[in-house]
DNA sequence: ATGAAAGCGCTAACAA
DNA sequence: TTGTTAGCGCTTTCAT
C-alpha cells in the first residue's frame, strides 16, 4: 500500500503538497505539481489511509446507521437510499441493527462512536428516559429516521404518517364505508405508530363516524400475530366492512387473516395497507396502499446529515416530511350490504 | 473522549501497562495494578480509539461487506446474521450494496480496503475475468456469501442449491407429475443459479421426464417479468402441470401470474419455491417451498471469517454448505387431468 | 511486573 | 507556491 510518503517522493514535492492536493486545497498551486501529482496518485494507486486521516483529523468519513430492526424489506429500501446519499456524497456507513432490543442499540452506538463517525442516522428502538437523554448529548451531527420521541430535540426525516393514515381512511370513507377497523402494531411512544393512530381517528371524527374498540387491534411484532388480531376483530358481531392495516409486514397478515376466515376482498371487506411493497400488486387481491417512501427517505436523510457534517456540525433542527401518496389496487370496494357471511374458515 | 493517557495518569501506570490490559496480555500483571485498571477504565468510560488501533496495527475489527444488492429480505436475513457473528467475535460490519452494477461494487472494495478492513465477506455481482483477478489477489481473508465464480479460489458459504433444487422437484414428481416447468433469474456463470437449474433438470433426467424448452422460462431480475414469463409459459399448449420457482421474489411472481391466468394452486398448477420467505404462510395458497437459511448462512460466514482473521490470515479453503429443507404447505397436489381450463383471465 | 520511546500515515500550523 | 514539523492515540520492542 503505497503512503503519502512514497507519493510525495515520487513526485519530487513534500508531502503537505500531497495532502493538500488529495484534500482539494490546490487554491494557488502549479498547474505542473498538480498534474504531477494526478499522475503520480493514478500510476502507485495510492488511497489516503482512513485510519490516520482520523486519527488525525478526530473526524471520519463515516456514517453510523444504527437501525432497530434490519430484516424488513422497507428497512433494506432505506438503507438503499442511504447507501446512494452517502456515496453522493463520498462517505462510508457503518450500519448496525440491534434486533429491537435497547442494550443491543446502546452497545452499538457506543462502537459507532467509538469508530469515530462523523455523524448518526438513527432509527431508534423504544426507549427509557435516560437512553433517550443520552441521545440527546451526542455531539456529532444525528438525524432521527422513520420516527422519534417528542422530548428528544434532534431532526426527524420521516413521512408523514399522520397524512398517509387520513388518506387511507378517507379513502375508505369515499367508498361509503361507516364502520372501519384499524389494526397496527403496539404503540408506544415511538412517533410514528401514534401519528398513524392519530391520523386514523380523527379522520373518523371528522366525518362523524363513531370509533368503536373492538374496531382497533394491536399486534405483537411478528409475522402472524396481525392474522390473530384479524381473525379476531373480523369473528365479533360487530366486525367492521373495512380495515386500515398499519405496516407493510401487517398488510400481508390481515389479507391472510381474512382470507383464513372466508372473507372475500374486496367484496366483503375492503382493505387499505401502509408502506406500498413492491409485491403489493401481486397479492390476491393487489393492494390498495400509501407508499410511504423509504428509499427516498434514506437518501435524503444521508444526504442532510453529510451535508451537515461538511459545513458545521449542527443539523438544521427542522423535520422533514414526505406527503405519502395513495396507490389505488383492487382491495377496496364499496361496503357490502347485510351481514358478513362467513363461510366456514380454512383453518 | 478519554484516551489511554488519562487512564495511565488516573492509575498511576505507564500507557504500556493500559495497552496491555486492554488487550488481555495480563499475564504476569499485579492483581492490584489489574483491579485498578478495570475500576479506572469504568469510570472514565475509557473506550480505545479505533483509528488510532488501526493505524498502529495495519489492521482493524472491520468486517466489509460487499453484496451485490441490499433490498431483497434474503439479503436482510442474512445481515443480521452476519451481525450477530460479527458481534459474537467483537467485529462491527461495514455494509456496501452495489445495486447489481460491477463498477459500483469495485469501487466500494476500493473503499473497504482503504477502511483497514480486516476481512470481507463478498456476494458478487455478475464481474468478467479480470474483475476477478483482482478479487483473488485480495490479501485479506475472504469468504464468498451464497454464490461465486467457479475459478475463483475463494471459501464459499452457501446452502447446497442442488440438493435444494432436488428436492422441490422430487416433491412435485412424487407427487405425480411429470409436466414439471422451472421459472428462474437469468443465468449467468454465478455459481447458484446454475446449480438450482442443473439440480433441476438432473432429477427430471433421473425419472425419465423430457425436459422441454418450453416448460424452462428466465426472467429478467425484477419485480414483475416473472410474471410475464409465467403468463407466458401457462399460456402455451404444453403448459406443466407444476412448476418450481427459483427464488423468492419469483416465487410471488409466479403465484400471481398463475392467478392472473385464472389458474388454481393447486388445483389447476402445483408450485414449488425456493428461498422460503416469512410471509410464505400469509400467501395464497400458503407456499410449499425449499428453505434457504439465510440468517444461519450469514452468521456462519462472519464467524468463520472472524475466527480466520483471529488465528492467521488464511481462511481455511473449504466451502460450507447447508443442506436446504422442503416446508410442506398447501401449493403441491396431484396434476389435474386433463386439459388445464383457462378460466378468463383477469387481466 | 512495568516503563520509555519510536512511529503507524496523515493534517495543519507555521515558515520560507 | 511549497516545505518542515508536531502531534493525533495507540502498540510494541527494548529496557529495567
Amino acid at each position: 500500500m503505497a503512503t503519502i510518503e512514497d507519493v510525495a517522493r515520487s513526485a519530487n514535492v513534500s508531502i503537505a503538497t500531497v495532502s493538500r492536493y488529495i484534500n482539494g486545497r490546490t487554491l494557488g498551486m502549479s498547474p505542473a505539481t498538480k498534474e504531477r501529482l494526478r499522475i503520480t496518485i493514478a500510476t502507485l494507486g495510492y488511497v489516503p489511509n482512513a485510519a490516520a486521516r482520523s486519527l488525525k483529523t478526530g473526524r471520519s468519513r463515516l456514517i453510523g446507521v444504527l437501525i432497530a430492526n434490519i430484516a424488513h424489506m422497507y428497512w433494506s429500501t432505506m438503507l438503499e437510499g442511504i447507501e446512494d446519499g452517502c456515496r453522493a456524497m463520498g462517505y462510508t456507513m457503518l450500519i448496525s441493527s440491534a434486533g429491537n432490543d435497547l442494550e443491543t442499540q446502546d452497545r452499538y452506538l457506543r462502537t459507532l462512536l467509538n469508530q469515530n463517525v462523523a455523524g448518526l442516522l438513527i432509527n431508534p428502538v423504544f426507549a427509557d428516559e435516560s437512553t433517550i437523554a443520552q441521545w440527546a448529548a451526542i455531539s456529532q451531527p444525528v438525524i432521527m429516521l422513520d420516527r422519534t420521541y417528542p422530548a428528544l430535540r434532534k431532526p426527524l426525516v420521516a413521512i408523514d404518517n399522520g397524512h398517509g393514515a387520513r388518506l387511507a381512511t378517507q379513502h375508505l370513507i369515499d367508498y361509503g364505508h361507516t364502520d372501519i377497523g384499524l389494526i397496527s402494531w403496539e404503540i408506544n411512544s415511538l412517533s410514528n405508530r401514534k401519528e398513524r393512530l392519530d391520523g386514523f381517528l380523527s379522520t373518523l371524527q371528522e366525518s362523524g363516524l363513531s370509533i368503536e374498540p373492538d374496531r382497533i387491534a394491536f399486534a405483537r411484532e411478528s409475522w402472524d400475530d396481525g392474522v390473530r388480531a384479524t381473525r379476531e376483530m373480523f369473528e365479533r358481531a360487530n366486525a367492521p366492512t373495512a380495515v386500515f392495516s398499519a405496516n407493510m409486514e401487517l398488510n400481508l397478515q390481515v389479507l391472510s387473516g381474512l382470507r383464513l376466515l372466508g372473507l372475500r376482498v374486496p367484496r366483503d371487506v375492503s382493505v387499505v395497507g401502509f408502506d406500498a411493497a413492491p409485491w403489493d400488486p401481486l397479492l390476491e387481491p393487489p393492494l390498495t396502499a400509501v407508499a410511504g417512501a423509504p428509499y427516498r427517505l434514506g437518501k435524503l436523510a444521508a444526504l442532510r446529515l453529510c451535508r451537515a457534517i461538511e459545513q458545521g456540525t449542527t443539523v438544521r433542527p427542522h423535520d422533514s416530511r414526505f406527503r405519502p401518496v395513495l396507490i389505488t389496487r383492487e382491495s377496496v370496494g364499496p361496503p357490502r350490504p347485510g351481514p358478513l357471511s362467513q363461510k366456514p374458515a380454512r383453518t
